[in-house]
DNA sequence: CCGACTGATACTGTCGACACACCATGCGAT
DNA sequence: ATCGCATGGTGTGTCGACAGTATCAGTCGG
């Protein structure tokens, strides 16, 4: 049925998409206590190989060839690879050979709604109590998606994107939920230069963004929910379309996938 | 004389409870792929200890007590407290001892709300989707926490539960959020019990689940979702009654016990 | 009497080693 | 030529050991 998906053009892996994943990774991994340990460096290592893509799904990941890659005994390479498969990028079956996961198509759908509900709530939160500034905060990092958008920095757009949702679900204080949407935006993140590389699809999330944060200035916490969740829902239609396009009937999109 | 980690008489641990927690604990944890491996059964039988209150918030969990009782080594208990961290349960700062976490009443807040907002979700899908048979499953689970009420059984009503929303999450086929919403459910499966002692919570719990299967049967999704998000709020008002009401002193069930 | 220092103790993080399970190759049988 | 089976190589799961560090008991100075 809907097979692995993402495979495709190894990785872009200029050192600032590198830095940016890196960072992502390491705060969702090391996320309340940041340890500088062995298994937490290579975890972000591999981590930001698969967001980027420099590791396609599919991909082996032994734990004796990662061991002499960073130079450690196998222990921690087990560790990492375990802690990478909680945030589901990669899949240790027992007994056999760790491999980066491959998304399919049900499992973004899957995720996307995950995100869709749980950023709704955030949204909602945000609208209703948090502060002046705070909005203030995240109209500029809208300033930054629009000037990267402008450049035609799909790349920047993306991490611009990504500190905004970064800002704006710390603004709940919401930890737990917090760390479920970062977790479920690394799956993502190989996905979303793909979904708004799509036509219109880029200026459409703009837009979309735009309008959260004047209805954050505005208080208007049904209508940020709002937002946030048909934003999610365009973002997986485009991918959807993009995807599974030629096997997939499209109404699958709401409905309860079965 | 090594202090036995968990000594004493905290917790109800009858045979059948213990089963059913053992069971809760391996669906999480070894989620798809079930491996009948070490880390996996002792994460279990930890895990299991840990919700059914046998071992108390903050007690220590070191790894060379946890091998020589499992008769193992190190490792794999090293792996399965890994894995209970991640879920929630375990506590692990670096360079210290592993103990079991305490939940903060900002904590439970957080993830009634993260759970209230997936379940809503769900339980639409399940007004949408759910097909007859399936929604005659839920009532006949509905049913049995009934019994279980009618019995004044709060441990097995607890359970009854559990299954009742494991099913309930099971039918939509969104492993994802059945996932996250399991994980939730391990974290506060201790609290449950006391949340459902409170005067009336119980009755009120059973008619909120009355009214649900019968908004599935009416097929009213909207409903469903507002049941769902109503049940979670009032037990977490209920909790938030029990342990912030007695604010100055630390209680011992659940509070945090130093 | 209390608090800081010192030493002993115990536990953690990491390592290399070993047995078993999986995978691929090659051989023989049909 | 294809299929089934033995055989070897590779990787995983687990183990025991070691260095480094946190914890605790006892001691000393205030």
């Amino acid at each position: 049925m809907d097979g692995p998906v993402g495979a495709g053009k190894r990785g872009k892996a200029d050192k600032t998409s590198v830095g940016r994943a890196q960072a992502v990774v390491r705060r969702v991994i090391a996320d309340g206590h940041d340890r500088p340990s062995l298994v937490s460096q290579i975890a972000c290592e591999v981590g930001a190989e698969i967001v980027l893509g420099v590791l396609a799904p599919g991909d082996d990941l032994n734990s004796v060839e990662l061991s002499r890659r960073h130079k450690t005994s196998r222990t921690p390479v087990r560790e990492a690879l375990m802690l990478l498969e909680k945030e589901g990028l990669v899949d240790v079956p027992p007994r056999r050979r760790p491999r980066v996961n491959a998304l399919s198509l049900e499992e973004i759908r899957d995720i996307y709604r995950a995100r869709g509900a749980l950023f709704a709530l955030i949204a909602g939160d945000t609208a209703r109590g948090a502060s002046a500034g705070e909005v203030a905060e995240l109209r500029g990092l809208l300033g930054a998606m629009e000037t990267a958008a402008d450049r035609g920095d799909l790349d920047g757009y993306v991490w611009a994107n990504v500190d905004f949702y970064d800002r704006n679900t710390q603004l709940t204080n919401n930890r737990t939920v917090k760390r479920i949407l970062d977790s479920l935006l690394l799956r993502t993140l190989p996905l979303r230069r793909l979904s708004l590389s799509q036509d219109g699809r880029l200026t459409r999330s703009i837009d979309d963004h735009r309008r959260l944060v004047a209805a954050y200035e505005d208080r208007d916490a049904d209508l940020a929910a709002a937002l946030i969740r048909s934003n999610h829902m365009n973002a997986l239609k485009a991918l959807e379309r993009h995807l599974g396009g030629s096997t997939d009937d499209g109404h699958a999109a709401t409905g309860p996938s079965r």
